[in-house]
DNA sequence: GTGGTCTAGACCACT
DNA sequence: GTGGTCTAGACCACG
C-alpha cells in the first residue's frame, strides 16, 4: 500500500488519500476485511499530519468504504455502500465528456477511454 | 444561454460558470463564433460578482474555448484547443470508474453511462 | 440471553452490553433475581475482553440494575433504581424530538413512536 | 443565539454545538434562511477552537440542516433532510424507554414526557 | 472577511 | 496502542 500524493495539487491531501484508497479497493489491492495502516503510521509514511489522515478515514467511513471496529483497527468494509451512483457522478462525467468531445474525441473513443479507466482498476485479471 | 449555478456547491462559482459554458459549446447551444454575454451582463443575470465572471472567462480563454477580440466582444472560439485530454482527466475518470465499480456497476454499464454523458451534450441530433 | 454487539458502532462496547442487559430486564427476558452469566462466560460468548464485560457489570451495579452477592453470582436486582430519570434523559429526548420534528413527524406520530419503543420492550404481553 | 456548553460533559463539544443548533432550528428560534454566526465568531463566543465549530458545522451541513452558500455565510437550510427517522432513533429511543419503564414510569407517563420534549421545541405557540 | 485546509503538538476513552 | 477529540496557530482560495 503505497500512496502517491501531490502536495502541489489543488485537490486537498485528505481527498487524495481518500481517492488512492478507493482506487486500491477497486483494484483489489486492498481486499475486503483487510486492515488499513493506522492513522499514525500512514501519516508518518506520507509525511502529513495525523489529522489529515483522520479526515480521509472519516470520509471513507462515512461513505461506507471502510469500518473501524473499536478494537484498534480500521479495515476495508465488506460490501461498500451500493448507493445510487448514476446521479452521483452525472455532473462530473458530463463535463469530462463535453471536454473530450470538444477535443475531437469520438463517442467510441471516449467509451474506450472510460472502459480503460474501469479496467485499469483490475490487478488480477 | 441560461446558467444554473449552485451557491451551496463545493465547486467554486467561477468554475461552475466555466463548466456550464463548456457544456453549452459541446452541446452546440453555443455555436463557434457566437458572442457571449458581457461580463457585466452575465454577472447581473447570475447575481454574482463581476470578478467571478471575469475569472471564468479568463480560464476559458486560457483553455482556448473562447476568444476576446479587443473590440469589446467575447466569442466562442472556432476550433477549441485539442489539447491532450487523455492525461488531463485520466485521474478523475479513474476515480469515478473505481467508485462505479465498487457500487456494483459492470464495465458495460459504466460504458453506457459514459456514452450517455457524451451524447447528453447533444441538442440537435 | 444473546447480546448483539456492533464493533463498528460509535457506542463503546461496554455501553452496548449495558444497554442490551437493560433492555433484557425491561422486556422481562431477564427476571428479577435471575442469574447473569459470569464475566468470563459472557466475554467468551461475545468475543470481547473480560475487562470490557467487567466494566459493563460495574456500571449496571452502580446504577442499581444488578447486584453481586459475593458468593460468586451476579443477578438482576429486585427493584431497579427508581432514580430521577426525568432529568437523566431529558436532554437526549429533547434532541431526538427536535430531529423528529424537523424530519416532518407530527407530535402524535412521535408519541406513537415513543409508545412503540416503550412497548417494544415487552416480550410477554 | 446563545449556546450553553458543558466542557465536563462526556458528549464532545462539537456534538453539543450541533445539538444546540438542531434544537434552535426545531424551536423556530433559528428560522430557515437565517444566517448563522461565522465559525470564528461562534468559536470566540463559546471559548472553543475554530476547528471545533467547523466540525459541528460540517456535521450539520452533512445532515442537511444548514448550508453554506460560498459567498461568505452559513445559513439554516430551507427544508431539512426528511430522511427515514423511524429507524434512525429506534435504538436510542428503545433504551430510554426501557430505563423509563424500569424506573416505574407507565406507558402514558412516558408518552407524556415525550410529547413534552416534542412541544418543548416550540417557542411561538 | 468567509470557510477550507493543514500543522504540530496534546490528552483521553477504549480495548 | 488505537482512534477521538481538542488546541492555537497559520496559509490560501474564494468572493
Amino acid at each position: 500500500m503505497l500512496l502517491c500524493l501531490d502536495m502541489a495539487s489543488k485537490t486537498p491531501i485528505y481527498m487524495q488519500i481518500r481517492n488512492e484508497i478507493v482506487l486500491g479497493i477497486a483494484s483489489g489491492e486492498l481486499a475486503p476485511g483487510e486492515k488499513l495502516p493506522t492513522i499514525r503510521a500512514l501519516a508518518e509514511q506520507c509525511g502529513v499530519n495525523m489529522m489529515t489522515v483522520n479526515k480521509a478515514y472519516g470520509l471513507l467511513r462515512q461513505e461506507g468504504y471502510i469500518t473501524t471496529d473499536r478494537r484498534g483497527g480500521t479495515a476495508v468494509a465488506g460490501s461498500p455502500g451500493a448507493g445510487a451512483l448514476g446521479d452521483k457522478y452525472a455532473g462530473a462525467l458530463r463535463i469530462i465528456a463535453a471536454e473530450a468531445r470538444l477535443a475531437g474525441l469520438s463517442e467510441d473513443g471516449f467509451a474506450a477511454l472510460c472502459r480503460e479507466a474501469y479496467r485499469g482498476g483490475d490487478s488480477n485479471g
